[in-house]
DNA sequence: GAGCTGTGTTAAGCTACCTTAACAGTCTTG
DNA sequence: CAAGACTGTTAAGGTAGCTTAACACAGCTC
């Protein structure tokens, strides 16, 4: 019990998933990750990136010394390796399986990389990779959800076993409406 | 840009999100939300309920008197409704759809309710009423993808346009072996 | 090789979220 | 209605992750 507890006892929070994700690009990229260079693109200071780079050498995540570049360890780099897996897996899913507009897609993909677990990830590589091959059935699901109701409001009453007290359906939708068009 | 970012930007926190959700529960078991229970129910201390139902009220989204009971402001309740949805649409999704063991589900769901778009919530919604649905491709879906390959690794090179310079699925598979079996 | 420029670090301070310890208010019970 | 038992709040302190300001170091340039 008390799962959601366990959202500050992930390996990796939110921030350290994305300076990972950095200095592997950074690396792949220009051949090595500097300081100055990982503010920039993460859009923080300068100081952040040298504090961050503290914790990350304490979990054994990354090397740096003074004055130099920064290096990922074996750990660090997997984990960077995974979470973006994660985001493409993902991003891939939202936009091309639920058709989500690519701007949120991507939001979401970059908020929930870090805590998904790779089991789920890899039933999700593998749903999407089905409903997007050439297999008949595969071919079929598209055009019959492309026809599908977008809504459970024509069920009959208890027709649905999802909806418990309130339709999930028309909750969510509430939401989106009263938010708005998106920015 | 810097989309990362909006992650501390979030309406609410994981742990506010859990906040707001145990009052509605607490309210809806007992009639009123009493911040010992709501320490209890969370695993937190009493003080720290204090504290944060402080947050919540200068956000709007609770009122609470001093030594009284806790109530939510129509919105702190629909970002509590809206939050309980998303769970149950993840969970669903996860266990039924992905096929990941329930406690799985339940860990992940509980990790990224929060952080799910409505926009998101809502195809999920629908594509797991679908894909669960008697519709006669729903149930072919069924059927073929439990015998479909678990793995792209019998893709010809080239032949997997999701896989970029690592295989993804091979990266994820890895992580799970590492981790080893599951507490 | 002295000084300027740019890069990186330290220091101090802020918010969020938690803790324990001590105190205050409420309720029950004899 | 007073004593004791709950219940809830305040105070002080810790970690994470940021900020700005000030300082340290490296590398040119002349």
């Amino acid at each position: 019990m008390d799962i959601w507890k366990r959202f500050g006892e992930k390996e990796v929070s939110h921030s350290m998933a994305h300076y990972l994700q950095t200095v592997a690009s950074l690396k792949a990229e220009k051949g090595h990750a500097r300081v100055g260079d990982m503010a920039e693109r993460l859009g923080v200071s300068k100081s952040g990136v040298t504090s961050m780079l503290h914790s990350l050498e304490r979990r054994g995540l990354v090397t740096h010394e003074k004055y130099g570049c920064v290096e990922l360890t074996h750990e660090g780099s997997g984990l960077a390796t995974r979470t973006e897996s994660s985001r493409r897996v993902l991003t891939m899913f939202l936009s091309e399986i639920l058709g989500v507009p690519e701007e949120i897609a991507a939001e979401d993909a970059c908020m929930i990389e870090h805590l998904v677990s790779p089991e789920v990830s890899i039933e999700l590589l593998r749903l999407t990779t089905f409903l997007r091959s050439p297999h008949p059935v595969a071919a079929q699901f598209r055009e019959a959800y492309h026809a599908s109701p977008r809504t459970c409001a024509d069920h009959a009453p208890g027709a649905c076993d999802m909806c418990g007290a309130t339709c999930l359906h028309e909750s969510l939708v509430y939401q989106v409406e009263k938010a708005g068009p998106r920015a």
